[in-house]
DNA sequence: CGTTAATCGAGACGGTACGTCGTGTCTTGGG
DNA sequence: CCCAAGACACGACGTACCGTCTCGATTAACG
């Protein structure tokens, strides 16, 4: 049992409180953009106060953080028989979540403090990128089941082409919704995926063929 | 001659200035990042007066651009013979600049802001993307001229070749180097390339040929 | 008798947390001074929660009332066998009573709180004034007993008399210690217990020998 | 020439706002008392950011001594012909002065905060103690001209004597009107002069005499 | 060669958000 | 009913930057 809850002295914290704080979040996120995200808007906006806020979060960025996180946890790898259905689906999901305006607003932003704080690069990865990357380990198993990929030829192996292809799927998806600007319809997406099929599914014995 | 100075009257203003605000500018987002970037910080450094910085830059975020804007220009398409060794330099040479911690701290954080300011947009555009964009359109030029790839079929599909070849190869290198956070070595360079050469060099009759 | 305890039901009040929290409080008015007293600060010096201190005081100003009233109770008016004596005796007790930095840190600020709180000021004037002005009754009644001051003209006269003596006594002494922040050492007393013992024992036909 | 005025730089501080700021904090003195006095209501009051505050004066305590100030510059001791008429006229203006609910909120909460802080001790010796004191002086100085009092034994005495009574009336109006909460009617006034006029005009061969 | 006008440094200015602290209340579980 | 612990709403604090402004002092080209 991993969850040693200590018996905790005093008044409990609010699970009301949580709720409304990550919801208000998300709204000014999606209003008002990353920049107009307030501690005090926020904290007016959940009925809550600004001490309640730094109780919980050390800073707006961890807050944001944990308030996007349910938005990849919605992504989800269904099965639907073939590679190129399930990558064009991951992808048309990924998609629409970075349509949404409070992703938009957060994703690039957040990946930017990260990349100066060590302990918010640890939280955007569990709640952010590990959600992301274990839909390719789905993927990539459910292909090797049906026969479509080559099985492992080693842990290690393994895990290199998942993390090539992780990067390529959410850096190209990224880059074209939110730094070119551009959307990322059925036919970019099918254009895309076949894209990453044909290296993936080259001829075995060609070295190329593991990615 | 597009340099239609016009000869005004009273004191012109320093080009020494200039040079000086924008290395104290990418000094200042190597040592403290981002956030630590502030207008009265790079004045200081750079021995000028906060005036001086807002008559020549509307705001820190354009002032950020043109001081990072000269490292993209150094990027350069050198011709080597074959399409693969032309993509690993390009890769290497992107690589090389996404390294460096001043252009690690601005470029996320400057394209959050650009998706809210469309002025910003604009000039991130021009003074960041286009400079990588033309790579592409030289290399693929350069690549037809040797018969590696077919030529164009119409200028339309040609854009959204290159289009979706530059998005895949900035979005994934950027998303290895900033988001994943880890390096950008020869081996990687060299599968990422292939992954991508294998689409590009299929048999042109199959309509992947054209990604 | 007035003490007419209701037998309440539940858990007693700790009658050692009353002494704790008035002991912290003038201890914490020693270190701090007045603005450096913190409810938080005083529970914790006291052992006690927040809410125990709510529980018997209203707010911090009653509380610091009653944790210097006791400094006061200790004053005493000894027959000392002549006005003079009686005088020196009070102004010294008095002197020495504003030379601990509690009541130095409590009285002024006190004051200030209860010229805007009129239950403050009731609390005050019952704690801390009324103990003062019954030394000024006691010693006139007992010059009068040894014929040094002449007997009451009227009850109102005798009062206005008390209040007018009572406000040099109490105003100078203060004001000497804590506003001009100097020493009240035995030359200072004899010279301002001259000052006010001349016009008391002036003529009793002139009619300023009633002041 | 004590004004080496130092030929500054930059942009000069508005004189306008300092007028303003001082205004502001009587009229929220009067209106709120110590305690509702706010730097960002004052701010607010005078039109003026709050750092403009902060630039000035280092704390709520300097801020309200430099508004009260003012006040006691008011003071004056006109020659009326007689030290009996001389005493009763400042008393009478110090009444008035704290009978004004600016000066009732400020006075003691400033004493009592300098009790702690000796640069505010310092600021208000010079600003509110000083201009009362030189009354005195004056007064003395003229009743000794007019021959009602002795002339100076010495320096040191004449010091003594001028704090002895400077601290006895100060104290005593400033207890009556701010601790006893009763007002200085023309009749206390009479009342009070006479008690201190008894002892310093007693026979000069009388050691009381100088008090 | 002086006038004129834009530049420069310095720094004060009105704002906005920050993150902290203190107050007095409320809510737990446990005497 | 009391108590310790601690979360809670509220509001002031003093700081940091922002982007604008007002100074006196330079520094050219123009007249």
């Amino acid at each position: 049992m991993t969850e040693a809850v200590a018996p905790r002295k005093g008044r409990p914290r609010s699970a009301d409180a949580d709720v409304a704080i990550l919801a208000a979040t998300r709204a000014a996120l999606a209003e008002l953009g990353w920049g107009g995200v307030t501690m005090g808007d926020v904290a007016v906006r959940a009925g809550v106060a600004k001490t309640t806020l730094y109780r919980r979060w050390p800073s707006k960025n961890e807050l944001v953080v944990d308030a996007v996180a349910v938005l990849f946890d919605e992504l989800e790898m269904a099965d639907l028989g073939s590679l190129r259905a399930d990558i064009e689906s991951v992808v048309r999901q990924f998609a629409d979540l970075l349509a949404r305006p409070e992703s938009q607003a957060a994703l690039l932003a957040l990946f930017a403090e990260a990349s100066r704080d060590p302990a918010l690069r640890r939280r955007v990865r569990e709640a952010i990128i590990h959600p992301q990357k274990r839909l390719v380990h789905q993927g990539r198993a459910a292909a090797q089941a049906r026969g479509e990929l080559a099985p492992d030829a080693s842990p290690e192996a393994a895990d290199a082409d998942v993390d090539i292809i992780f990067d390529t799927i959410a850096g190209t998806v990224e880059h074209r919704m939110l730094v070119s600007g551009e959307c990322a319809d059925p036919e970019w997406i099918s254009r895309f995926t076949t894209l990453l099929l044909t290296p993936l599914t080259a001829l075995p014995q060609n070295p190329a063929g593991s990615v």
